[in-house]
RNA sequence: GGAGACGUCGCAUAGUCCGGUCUAGUGCGCAUCCCUGCUAAGGAUGUGAGGGAGCAAUCCCUCCGUGGGUUCAAAUCCCACCGUCUCCGCCA
């Protein structure tokens, strides 16, 4: 939900923000509009509640001459009272229903229009020279099967399409990953957590998933639950309705958990493998911060990445997610993309976003300041995910079809520093 | 899954039977000030959230788990739902 009152200051912002998202600018004047008469049709209601109120007052006190007239005038009053309200309520939906398909006002900056349009920030490591090298790339398919790390033909068994087994090596070369991204987490000062990973409909609404992806979700119809494609989702909802003290700086914490994403209309893309997949582990940075330090967060967020990323010793380059790829929470992304040998292109491996109150409005997350409460901002970045598996197998592969364990790894992994088929 | 108890403005509670004086009381905690001269005690005032009017003091509306209903009037009566706790059953 985006901030009325700055939409009121300055709509020229919101309408900008539509333009460059390729949305609607004309929507911006039709919430205006649908705010103005609801505020109007709200004095009118409050107005005629207070004189209601002292009328039904005088009923209770007045004396048993008086009483028949008081509760006669007290009667003719319910009617006027019953149908402001109705306007009101009625104001207040329309403009709800709105204001909740409006996505949030993009950051200053973010690059205009679609998904190819986004801004390259920098390339950090320089891809592999295979060919310099003297062997041909395996893909991650390969290399998985050959390692014992990857069965994606007894996941389609068990569960069908896009679900993989990981096994042996892969297996632990996921929890070393995973383990390692807690470790940097929690040396940042992140508070750890595991989440749950079906929350309600209400926690679904309020950070954003429920929008134009809302098909993307699995939902349990039985039990009118969700679930989660990222361990966001509970940590947004973790503090929902409640009043924060972020006076001592952001609140940081690192969730764990399996994601869950059905991956409709994702057809034909990426179907050999455990790149596009229905179920998959993540380490997710999540970040409660003034809005004024939301913008300085989310560069802190996007260089813990790197940090995770350069540990894995993986070359990539960051970019800046134009406005129409930024779904409907994020006022600006940045996404990490790694190097893929065996696609000879960058595949995002880590995205993070800054949501700034879109989500604290929804799910009513404030922070106490001087002068009262205000919605938090909420910031979120990918730290480690099953998908990393697929880019440190094709980087770090050798000429026998072994894979070089990354230093930073080795720890995780009882010491094995290469990878080998059994 | 079965039985019972309970959900009130930070925490703890009063209020609910019998609707109006609840415009939600009290204690603790917290804040400011006063007194005191000091690892004490006491006093005064204030102290939930959201929305709105006003330069301001201040005032108005909504919220007593959620949503409906009855009524001139609901914390209070009715219905449904959600949640918590205790015990039992079942299962990791």
């Amino acid at each position: 939900m985006i901030d009325l009152k700055a939409l009121r200051d300055d709509p020229q912002l919101a309408r900008d923000s539509q333009l460059a998202r390729g949305g609607d600018p004309a929507l911006v004047d039709v919430l205006l509009n649908l705010d103005e008469l609801r505020r109007a049709n709200l004095t009118e209601f409050e107005q005629l509640r207070a004189v209601q109120k002292a009328a039904s007052r005088l009923v209770g006190k007045a004396a048993p001459a008086d009483r028949a007239a008081a509760l006669e005038y007290a009667r003719s009053l319910a009617d006027q009272v019953r149908a402001a309200q109705e306007l009101a309520d009625g104001a207040q939906r329309d403009l709800d229903a709105v204001l909740a398909d409006f996505p949030n006002v993009v950051e200053p900056g973010t690059p205009p229009g679609g998904e190819n349009d986004y801004v390259v920030l920098r390339e950090v490591g320089t891809p592999r020279d295979f060919a310099a090298e003297g062997f041909d790339v395996l893909d991650h398919v390969a290399l998985g099967e050959r390692l014992g790390a990857i069965d994606t033909a007894r996941g389609a068994k068990v569960s069908g399409a896009r679900f993989y087994y990981l096994t042996g090596v892969g297996a632990r070369l996921e929890l070393a990953l995973l383990m390692a991204a807690v470790d940097q987490a929690v040396a940042a000062g992140f508070t750890p957590m595991i989440t749950p990973t079906l929350v309600k409909p209400s926690v679904m609404a309020g950070t954003g998933f429920l929008g134009a992806h809302a098909d993307e979700v699995y939902r349990l119809e039985a039990d009118d639950l969700y679930l989660t494609g990222t361990s966001e989702v509970a940590l947004a909802g973790y503090h929902a309705d409640e009043i924060l003290d972020l006076s001592a700086g952001p609140l940081r914490y690192a969730g764990w958990s399996a994601c869950y994403r059905r991956e409709a209309g994702s057809y034909g893309k990426d179907t050999a493998g455990i790149i596009r997949v229905h179920q998959f582990h993540k380490v997710e940075m999540f970040s409660y911060a003034p809005v004024e330090d939301a913008a300085e967060e989310h560069l802190r967020l996007l260089a813990w990445e790197e940090e995770m990323l350069a540990k894995v010793e993986l070359p990539y380059r960051v970019i800046d997610v134009a406005a129409g790829d930024l779904g409907s929470s994020a006022a600006r992304k940045y996404d990490c993309e790694a190097w893929l040998p065996s696609q000879g292109r960058y595949r995002e491996v880590t995205s993070t976003s800054n949501c700034t109150t879109f989500q604290a409005r929804r799910l009513g997350t404030r922070e106490r300041t001087a002068t009262g409460t205000r919605p938090v901002a909420t910031l979120n970045g990918t730290l480690a995910t099953t998908r990393w598996i697929v880019a440190i197998l094709e980087n770090h592969q050798q000429a026998d079809g072994s894979v070089r364990v990354p230093e930073a790894l080795r720890p995780y992994l009882g010491g094995l520093d290469v990878l080998t088929g059994r």
